[in-house]
DNA sequence: TATGAAAGCTACTATAG
DNA sequence: CTATAGTAGCTTTCATA
């Protein structure tokens, strides 16, 4: 087994080869369409098929693409309120925050959760059928955890996703 | 051509029947993974493969499911740093918040605007190839817009999707 | 790595029950 | 809603450069 050679000084090596002008197109035109069609994207990407199937699933292999997932209108699934509740923490244990957000983003309901730095210490976006049913899942999940010293609950009326992240 | 019978006193009906149980069903599958072929589709509902592809599509002509996006790394992109932004109006015409929100989502580096209630009008999530490119976008983008009095800025350590959201 | 071509699946339509 | 069968289009493998 040949030894690697030794290292020149200077910035470490990327342990994997940057993506490439094709895998960013690649992932832009999976962001846009996750069911896009190996041939499609060949051709958007000016490759032959099979080798557009291998960087795709190299790309997944890489941890870049992290799966592919359905986009819903959650007030027509009967969830028309949305809301995103601020919570702040009392003790910050390590333990306490990762289990906060496992627990939460496990309950029914819950989009996402955001461990964010500030004053509060998690965004939860939540969805439910009524505001009767955000308080009571507030209340019940959230204001009643341990640790947990405030919730200030704001209501989500539009969210739009970004239609341009990666261009930065 | 037949007349539609007189309705009986009560509650307005529905212009869409309530989605059953299969359509849930189908609708979490597509959130788990928005690649699920149509017949692994039939078989985790239990219908027939034909039934399904016409409940699937349905499902996306009714405006339920609007669509299907990969799930990315940002940080494995290029982007390791995320932010919330809290942006603050003075105005609040309409017109002006429509603007913010349509123009911010599509600058580069933008995951999603949250149009919200309370103090803060918007919540922005940006990602960013390293602070000083957070702090240019903000200062660029959102604290130089007209209407704009404040934007806070939280750096996001971490984000997870609810994995149960429609249970509810 | 990238490729073209061949083989096997999958989606979709149509038809009939 | 289910079942079946047929076609077009897609995915995937592999020998080859």
């Amino acid at each position: 087994m040949p030894k690697n050679p030794p290292r020149p000084p200077g910035p470490p090596p990327r342990p994997r080869p940057a993506l490439d002008e094709v895998d960013r197109l690649l992932v832009a035109e999976l962001l846009r369409d996750g069911r896009a069609p190996n041939t499609a994207l060949a051709r958007a990407a000016g490759i032959a098929e099979s080798t557009c199937l291998a960087r795709v699933r190299a790309l997944r292999e890489r941890g870049i693409v992290t799966g592919v997932s359905a986009e819903v209108d959650l007030a027509r699934l009967g969830l028309p309120v949305q809301a995103m509740v601020a919570v702040r923490f009392s003790g910050h244990l390590r333990a306490d925050v990762d289990a906060f957000a496992e627990e939460v983003s496990a309950l029914p309901g819950v989009v996402a959760t955001y461990n964010i730095s500030g004053a509060n210490d998690f965004l939860v976006h939540v969805a439910a059928p009524s505001p009767e049913h955000l308080r009571d899942f507030v209340l019940d999940n959230l204001t009643g955890r341990p640790g947990v010293v405030q919730a200030e609950t704001s209501l989500v009326f539009h969210v739009r996703r970004g239609t341009d992240v990666l261009s930065t």
